[in-house]
DNA sequence: CTGAAAGCGCTTACAG
DNA sequence: CTGAAAGCGCTTACAG
């Protein structure tokens, strides 16, 4: 009872050929002139006895795996698991199955993921990337396989893309700020060379410039803790007084900096107004709630999984590169003042 | 170039067999007392070729895919993401991919997902079942496909689990409670059936039961969203004048609790102590920070890798059921007072 | 150590 | 519509 039933098996306690029962179970029937009878008769037994094909061999005679990477910096990170829960539906809604995988933002345990799932035959990739695999996914690109990233590029690498005009929304969050008559504003960032980091600080300072205002930035190290990046930006804090509005990066840098500012014993906003850059549950929550400039996931989810299938299903030709730039949402709370 | 090499095609530029090829790609060369200089010649040649086998045929002929699934409620939970983060760091340690899909509690989503991964061969199974799957995951215990549950089990299904000491957890919550002199603890938690769920009210009532005080249960609607589970936990608030503590049964409770505790104009200790089931980072940088029932992250995702990876190298004998039970950690922070 | 061979369970031209 | 057959790229007894 154990054994599996195969469509070996299937034709020959129906009596019909095994390339018959194949074509049924591909929905080919049609297209191969299969009576009705028989495809009903088929596909009513196959019913009855729960069978299901061997994806494996099917995989391999098509060279089809139908599964998706999803490599991302962080799977644990709100973002990331976020976009993973989305992609998620959409992923099997068309029949795909998503493994996932972390990079922590190390080019060389990225290249040994990569390879690791090229053996592994998936059909598409979806990649935050770190710096420096640009080779490895070059060498994904030209044979042909299709390559999404995702909320940071690389510029030399010809591929489609999906991520937030970072720059629009840390410029609107900057002049929000000014428009609340803030005139010390930071910038809390990460020491990193991530393009949408780059993006968020020159949004920064064009808004900072625009209304000649003194850029004020602090770069956070990438592989601090939480508990150093409390201290230094209760330093920095402290080291800046008069500091009236902060605009945090990313919303982990957010959280640090939220303890920072009470432990310096100021008040938001009364003291000082913040935004953080990535929504977070917690921010509703928190009291006062705390301004962001969030990523539509829904949206961002779709619009990766659109551009992968497309090349997927061969809707769109390989080689031409879509890019899609999705719009921040400025969500104000209470860690800022009215305008 | 695009052509991948085959097993085939190495044995044949080397002028080998293929089965000698496979033999020495499969660690099997000193078994098959095969020479170490055509060992080396195979190796070296494969290296420069940038050689990978093809998993799927592999597969196919071994019927071993090196892929288990973790199927958890929702992997963009705090929880589920960061047991995610730490699984696959040991998966892939052991050369093993994780394929991720989420329940949403929902028992015939879960019958889908079952299904198409069964079809899939995937090695094993990492599940937190909703009820009424119990059938299903027989099927697979049945077909001797490891299945370790977590977080929550199902007592007719005999296999093995890993999860927290739920009952210890609120019961010395509870007792800390008391010895803060708190008088009005009420429980905050989900209409739920889930094992753990039980658990963790058992372990509330008996700590009550034990001090004589009166239990004050608030059972939220599983189908709540946060802003209706807010506005009941304000009314509930306001029903029960006096209560001086609350234990939360899980994080988001707690964040939605916390929210309505704000707007009822309370304090976090003075007026009303809070303690929480599952850490999240964010209670360490609120203000005041929150108390909480930490789950052993990184211990729990190592038990329950172990004791999978126990099952698909036969190390354990596939009736031999495993449980694990992990101590839960009392994290006391701001919003409970001093002994 | 080698080689030929069967088998894993599919798909897909091809001839009828 | 059917059937025989090759092929996908491996593994693994088996005989030498």
């Amino acid at each position: 009872m154990n054994k599996k039933l195969s469509i070996n098996d299937i034709a020959k306690e129906l009596n019909v050929a095994k390339s018959t029962v194949s074509f049924i179970l591909n929905g080919k029937a049609k297209e191969k002139r299969i009576s009705d009878e028989l495809t009903e008769k088929v596909l009513k037994f196959v019913q009855e006895k729960g069978f299901q094909l061997n994806y494996l061999a099917k995989s391999l005679s098509t060279g089809k795996t139908k599964m998706i990477c999803l490599m991302v910096e962080k799977i644990s990170d709100y973002f990331f698991s976020h976009i993973a829960f989305h992609l998620e539906a959409l992923a099997y809604k068309n029949g795909y199955k998503i493994i996932y995988c972390s990079t922590e933002n190390d080019p060389e345990k990225t290249r040994q993921l990569i390879t690791l799932l090229r053996a592994r035959h998936i059909d598409g990739y979806i990649i935050t990337p770190p710096k420096g695999v640009e080779p490895e996914i070059n060498a994904l690109i030209s044979d042909n396989l299709p390559v999404v990233l995702f909320d940071r590029y690389l510029p030399t690498v010809p591929t489609d893309y999906v991520g937030l005009d970072n720059y629009k929304g840390t410029f609107d969050a900057a002049e929000l700020l000014i428009k609340t008559s803030a005139k010390k504003i930071a910038l809390f960032t990460l020491s990193s060379v991530q393009s949408q980091m780059e993006e968020r600080q020159a949004g920064y300072l064009d808004a900072i410039k625009k209304h000649n205002l003194k850029p004020l930035i602090f770069k956070v190290p990438f592989e601090n803790d939480t508990d150093t990046t409390i201290k230094q930006s209760i330093q920095f804090i402290s080291d800046h007084p008069g500091l009236d509005a902060i605009i945090f990066a990313t919303n982990y840098l957010a959280l640090s900096g939220i303890k920072a500012i009470n432990e310096s014993g100021l008040n938001m906003p009364g003291d000082i107004s913040v935004i953080a850059f990535d929504d977070h549950d917690v921010f509703n929550i928190y009291n006062p709630s705390i301004s962001a400039i969030a990523q539509p996931l829904d949206e961002m989810a779709k619009q990766l999984f659109k551009t992968l299938l497309d090349k997927l299903e061969n809707k769109v030709r390989l080689k031409d590169v879509t890019k899609v730039i999705i719009q921040p949402e400025l969500i104000l709370r209470g860690s800022t003042k009215q305008v």
